[in-house]
DNA sequence: TGTACATCAGTGAACGCGCGTTCACTGATGTAC
DNA sequence: TGTACATCAGTGAACGCGCGTTCACTGATGTAC
């Protein structure tokens, strides 16, 4: 690549990350001006449409950027758990999980508040999304000895989606916390989210143990 | 209460009326303007100040309002189910659900959407508004046959917390299932929808029949 | 390697627009006598 | 009941501001010879 396609490519990413940055301190995508990104990152205004159309553009950019990472990362998680033979207390997974949040919280938050937010573009790109997650777990989650009576491909897709979309829960409540609380009790109630979280896992792990293909 | 009260009562109602509803047409309340709320009640903008001091104020007034919809809503679903004697049908008892989110679409949806939407005092006064929620349907499900048997109020108080979170999931969903899919396959794609979240709650209950306080 | 021209990321001035907010006002309704 | 004054929801002009977008430009980098 060409130095100045090098440059263009920089210049592109760091209005990507000015974007998620601003997105996710406190406003929302869809009341970030494309004006605030440009400056954010150094740049002048017009600056901009030598990059993306507008900021829908780069919205639904974001979105595949923001998706591939968390894709990675939701594998990464079953992968490790795949490695205690699936045999790793709920307690550590739980703990494994919001490590990855504070990995990336801005990633978590972005997708999350998104997925419901101002920008119909941005809403239809992560729903897409979502759907790709929600099959990717699926497929991981068939390779654990828990599920191996699971013979229904479809109440397998239904388990990933409950756990999906109960991530995407405990990630916003979990970044919440330090907003909520003072540092006295903070640890005390991560502490408490983390128990949550785990019996919430048990108790549908319990569910699937009992589990009877198309009862009713 | 005298005309002049009456008249700012019904003027006020409906800024507020007219705030939910752009705030629930494809946009977010953050990205909605005060000119516009006016503008939509047939007011001049400056009348606004008449009733609220600002576009944050409004949306706690709301939040108050749409909190106190819902949860006499959650409060009639759970009544109907006790009716039932706690033994209708999972199915029914999602049908049931759906029409209930059907009656109000747009409560639903600005409680979820908002719930980590661009405003913070929005956030703030949903985050508290949802705890209440919790605790209330913790409450209706003590009176249940099926969870005699959990005698720790912090177990009902996780499963309430899973099953408020899984209602907003389902909620949008349903919400959106008109928007995704054309006439044709809707009503197909909705029976869909219907018998996975009909799967999601007999997985959690399955695993609620099978618990054993304090077990890891 | 050196030169002459082409490309194109970033610039800076300018535009019209909708925004939130101020202010002095109007006229219907409320109140005191 | 009638009158004179007070209240106050809604008006309309005006403001300064940040917005998205246009346009002609500049000068570093790329390319062809």
């Amino acid at each position: 690549m060409s130095i100045r396609d090098e440059r263009k490519q920089q210049s592109r990413q760091a209005l990507l990350d000015a974007a998620l940055h601003l997105s996710t301190s406190g406003r929302s995508f869809s009341s970030i001006s494309l004006r605030e990104v440009a400056r954010e990152v150094g740049l002048v205004p017009t600056a901009f449409y030598r990059h993306f159309q507008d900021m829908d553009t780069l919205g639904q950019e974001l979105v595949d950027q923001v998706s591939l990472h968390l894709k990675s990362l939701i594998h990464q998680l079953g992968q490790s758990y795949l490695q205690h033979g699936g045999s790793a207390k709920t307690r550590t997974s739980i703990e494994l999980f919001v490590q990855a949040v504070n990995h990336s919280p801005q990633q978590w938050q972005f997708m999350i508040a998104e997925r419901w937010g101002g920008s119909e573009t941005v809403r239809i790109a992560i729903a897409r999304e979502i759907e790709f997650l929600i099959e990717d777990l699926a497929i991981d989650l068939c390779k654990l000895e828990t599920f191996k009576h699971i013979k229904e491909s479809k109440d397998l897709q239904v388990l990933s989606t409950i756990l999906i979309n109960m991530s995407f829960t405990w990630a916003m409540t979990w970044i919440n916390l330090p907003k909520q609380f003072t540092i006295d009790h903070l640890l005390e109630q991560q502490n408490l989210f983390i128990d949550n979280a785990a019996t919430q896992v048990r108790l549908l792990f319990r569910g699937i143990s009992n589990w009877e293909p198309q009862n009713a």
